[in-house]
DNA sequence: CAGATGTCAGAAATACTGATATGG
DNA sequence: CCCATATCAGTAGTTCTGACATCT
């Protein structure tokens, strides 16, 4: 082993672990959702909507990291089980903006529940302190993001 | 109001903010390597067996985060290219060894070092004490929980 | 028989691309 | 005209599920 040039160990790259643990969390957050028969990205969108109501789809596909496309659909299962609300005609633009209902509101609360135990979990071996620095320090690396 | 025990801001979640960064890192990645013609599972595939010589699909696939099916189309598209090579009969049990060809290896070192770059760019707010801090206290979370 | 592996097949969700229409 | 939005359509890559055979 005399390659010193390259990485040399994959667990030395802050990508891979940061891969890991982000694989870890997809799972674990696939698991505790499944029981409220909600994926990942529709649990995203309620969660979105709770915090911001009347996002657009595209403003919820950017900031759930899917396209609007896919959104889209997740917007129409979401609509179907009665969990938001839609206007048939757009206010202003071509905006649609969505809108929990009273059921939507409760789902979130049991998703968001289950999905902050997932997360305490998995964060556990970090103290607060270092759980704060983690997040601060993954924050610092988006701003300049140019990258998107 | 009446909401406090939600977590409030999804800016707050170590969660949210790994996914975020994941993302970015993705997508900086995928514009890295297209110009190879790889895709990450791809390079991954080849970082990995430039690192550890003779692995299995199902080896393959368990570190590079995809099912056996996804890994296994994965090979083949990578020995269609003469970036690898398999036995075609297992030296014992059902493994098929991959090992990189010359050309695999030439590929991977492109790939590394355009990936590299990407790393380098994404985490560059941080310091380097700051780098390997947050890389150690998120392999801290993975020894733990087996869920991933 | 149990367990891991390689492989095949079908259904489902998602992404990418391109196209269309509408509104600012 | 340019841009963002919503939506539809087709293609492709991925996952999930189930299944089967092989080897330890």
């Amino acid at each position: 082993m005399g390659q010193a040039e390259t990485v040399g160990d994959l667990g030395l790259s802050v990508g891979y672990v940061l891969k890991q643990v982000h694989a870890s969390l997809r799972t674990a957050m696939d698991e505790a959702l499944r029981p409220l028969d909600l994926t990942v990205p529709q649990y995203a969108c309620l969660e979105l909507l709770g915090q911001h109501p009347a996002l657009s789809n595209s403003e919820l596909a950017r900031r759930a990291f899917v396209t609007r496309q896919s959104m889209n659909l997740v917007l129409r299962r979401l609509q179907e089980r009665g969990l938001l609300t839609r206007p048939d005609q757009a206010p202003q633009g071509r905006e649609l903006p969505a809108r929990l209902t009273e059921d939507g509101r409760t789902v979130l609360r049991q998703a968001s529940v289950a999905v902050r135990a997932v997360e305490k979990r998995l964060f556990s071996p970090l103290s607060r302190e270092q759980q704060r620095r983690v997040r601060d320090d993954l924050a610092a690396c988006l701003r300049p993001s140019g990258t998107g």
